[in-house]
DNA sequence: CGTTAACTTGATGGAACTCAAGGTTCGTGG
DNA sequence: CCACGAACCTTGAGTTCCATCAAGTTAACG
């Protein structure tokens, strides 16, 4: 799989805004106060081997983590949606490159506080270990994904996991073009494109203006061994 | 793929040992004590579903630990060996199922206990949620295996890794059989039986009696980008 | 409204899967 | 110690699903 150059966000407006949010609890300790920042489109958040200084909150907006070997290939870990936490790292440097898909806000903390106040207080500590251990528990699904299924069942899986965490209405934008959803689910772009059309010609899903779908429930359920 | 009807092991001699290794310590914390027991080759430790009550430490033999598609697709997520922790679960419940390769050894801490002792000293927290991060950052790197790797590359880095863990020397005996393996790779057995092969070809490894390897580092190295 | 990026669709090819033997290893009992 | 059987592993032939290559088409944006 051949890949474009790298694409680096140009834009570069990174605009600190007032402390509305700044009230926003790190699971709901109040002696966490993130510092709000703003990400433009396809930014950069932290790169792979830069050193982990911070951890970050989604705000508003959405952020894609991934992989990337020296030849293009590259693997998209988790996309990340308001409320959701990303930027954990077990070492000194990342190990992921964090992108905005678009323009988006998030609360920074720093890492060293974190860890200085877990140090201390084991009920904040606790609450680190189990948001770890919800991670673990979603990337080891996704190795099952990955490992097993069809491209179908990916994308129907991809789909309603979408849908659960933007509201469960069925009905949703996707935050995130197809090359990203292809890198997500260990497919090709035209591979993920085909296979939407063939879910809609099987009436399982709904389509307008590329991004937007409504999703037939039920018909999408059961595409998705379990 | 099919796949023939659940393996369940049917010897059921789970042997308590005597407390030689009682003294061995979780993670440098003389309060843990884990009680000592043994498995048969094929046994299970735990299944999917069932209420997560321990926590488990290899203190001989192997383990490995998978999820299972109601057709009986299957993917490994991890192989455990001596010294490796596994069985935390995010819930109450576990979301895997855990055999032991061969005959092994184990140290059981109560879940409960971890918690409780976790709950009060910030400190066996952290060293928690650092084990956790650990095993979220070997996920992540299935990850990008699983999505964009080729067969090659895939068996070459599975045998690099497992030479390290073994002591690195380059010669060591796989403690898998091949469906292991090819379960942990998203693999069919042929393709990693034809690509051992292969790689032999290539004056990567040299085989003796199915399981015992010899790898050429520099050659092995060579066939995995990064 | 034009330009560019994003998405879709078609044709073709190839890496890995499936099906099917055959060979090897190893444990067990004669 | 050797013979037998049952797993386990390897190899071959044919197929399939998804990747690749190559246009088109639609949508986004200045």
């Amino acid at each position: 799989m051949v890949r474009p150059p790298v694409r680096r966000a140009t834009a570069s407006l990174r605009t600190p805004f007032p402390t509305r949010d700044g009230a926003g609890l790190f699971s709901g300790c109040p002696e966490f106060v993130g510092t709000p920042l703003a990400y433009a489109r396809e930014e950069e958040i932290f790169g792979d081997g830069e050193e982990a200084e911070s951890v970050y909150r989604v705000v508003h907006g959405a952020v894609r983590t991934h992989k990337i070997l020296s030849d293009g290939r590259r693997q998209v870990t988790g996309f990340h949606l308001p409320g959701d936490l990303f930027g954990f790292e077990q070492a000194e440097t990342h190990r992921h490159t964090a992108e905005a898909l678009s323009g988006t806000r998030v609360l920074i903390f720093k890492r060293r506080q974190i860890e200085r106040i877990a140090a201390v207080r084991a009920e904040v500590a606790c609450q680190l270990w189990s948001l770890a251990k919800r991670s673990l528990r979603h990337a080891q699904d996704h190795m099952l994904l990955l490992g097993r299924r069809s491209a179908q069942e990916r994308v129907a899986a991809f789909l309603l996991d979408v849908d659960a965490r933007m509201g469960g209405t069925g009905t949703f934008d996707l935050p995130m073009p197809r090359r990203d959803i292809a890198d997500y689910l260990g497919l090709t772009i035209e591979t993920v494109s085909r296979t939407f059309s063939q879910l809609e010609g099987e009436g399982a899903l709904q389509r307008s203006g590329g991004r937007q779908v409504c999703l037939h429930h039920d018909r999408m359920h059961r595409l998705v061994e379990d």
